[in-house]
DNA sequence: AGCGAATCATTCGACGTCGAACTATCTCTC
DNA sequence: GAGAGATAGTTCGACGTCGAATGATTCGCT
């Protein structure tokens, strides 16, 4: 079975047969497989009436189980910390979550989780991830194993050391 | 061996044992691990006074072999063709590629390589695939074929059809 | 204690992308 | 062959993000 990454690397083999399409290969479907899946996952959000980058900072939230200061939340989110104070501007006008002083620091603050905050992301959380596995659903379980071995090794090169 | 997903993973697990966490941990990683390689590829290309986006554009012209019509290259490089106008206008602007009038149809437009475009992306490939393979070093041949094999199930299962 | 460096969130200006509207051209049908 | 609808590229307005600058507070060193 083909698919249309190898059309790409057939015309690079084309051409300039001195390339490694097998490096090519992986990181092509990797940019383009994200780029499917980030389709799927926005669909499945704005037909729940939300959108993914609200998800992304709740459920980051719930599942820290704390508080987290802005910074920690865009570590955790992979924003920069001026598209952080802007989402969580909106969030708060939507009171999904609320900003709080930390004691002891009063440069910093405490991001939380209101209930209703809580309750979105419970309720949504559960249909994301089936949808999530509804993407997988080509690979076996023995696969599926094997891809995240592959992504973990990959993942902890490129975030250097830990 | 762990990685920071393992973490994400974790969090998840002691409040939601519910949970599918093999389908979050490979869309997760997925996510994670393109953000990684989406800059490192950036950082290459800076360091070689280019940018992403024109590479994407000159690189697609050059392995199609043939001049291609802005809504072929949005859909190669998968961004809408307003984005397109915009790089093919400052791609122009520096005489790296031309927009030459396509016979018989005057609504389209054709755009080329002009001979420095391709003396350009021809001098920098070489380099950006040795980067690709360097980020994948980690995986050994057999490692990086399966790797591939998976995620080109996972690309054709998105892509639909085909 | 006190002063300079570091750290934190926010604001600001610039930039690239998107969807929608627009203009020009082609195609299909009667 | 003429008109309706489809299709191509471009323009426009809105939006979100980023890096740099800002203001407030804390830390480290002597």
């Amino acid at each position: 079975m083909r698919d249309s990454v190898d059309d790409f690397l057939d015309q690079w083999a084309a051409l300039r047969s001195d390339l490694d399409l097998e490096a090519m290969g992986a990181v092509g479907r990797l940019l383009r497989l994200t780029r499917l899946v980030d389709k799927e996952v926005g669909r499945y959000f704005a037909e729940h009436g939300m959108e993914r980058w609200e998800f992304d900072v709740l459920a980051t939230l719930r599942r820290s189980d704390r508080p987290l200061t802005p910074k920690e939340l865009a570590a955790n989110v992979m924003v920069s910390s001026a598209a952080l104070t802007n989402r969580i501007d909106r969030l708060a006008a939507r009171s999904l979550v609320a900003r709080e002083a930390v004691p002891g620091d009063r440069r910093s603050l405490h991001v939380t989780l209101t209930d209703a905050g809580r309750r979105l992301v419970d309720s949504t959380v559960e249909g994301h991830v089936r949808n999530e596995r509804r993407m997988l659903a080509e690979l076996d379980a023995e696969d599926c194993e094997e891809l995240n071995r592959l992504l973990r090794t990959l993942v902890n090169t490129l975030e250097g050391g830990r």
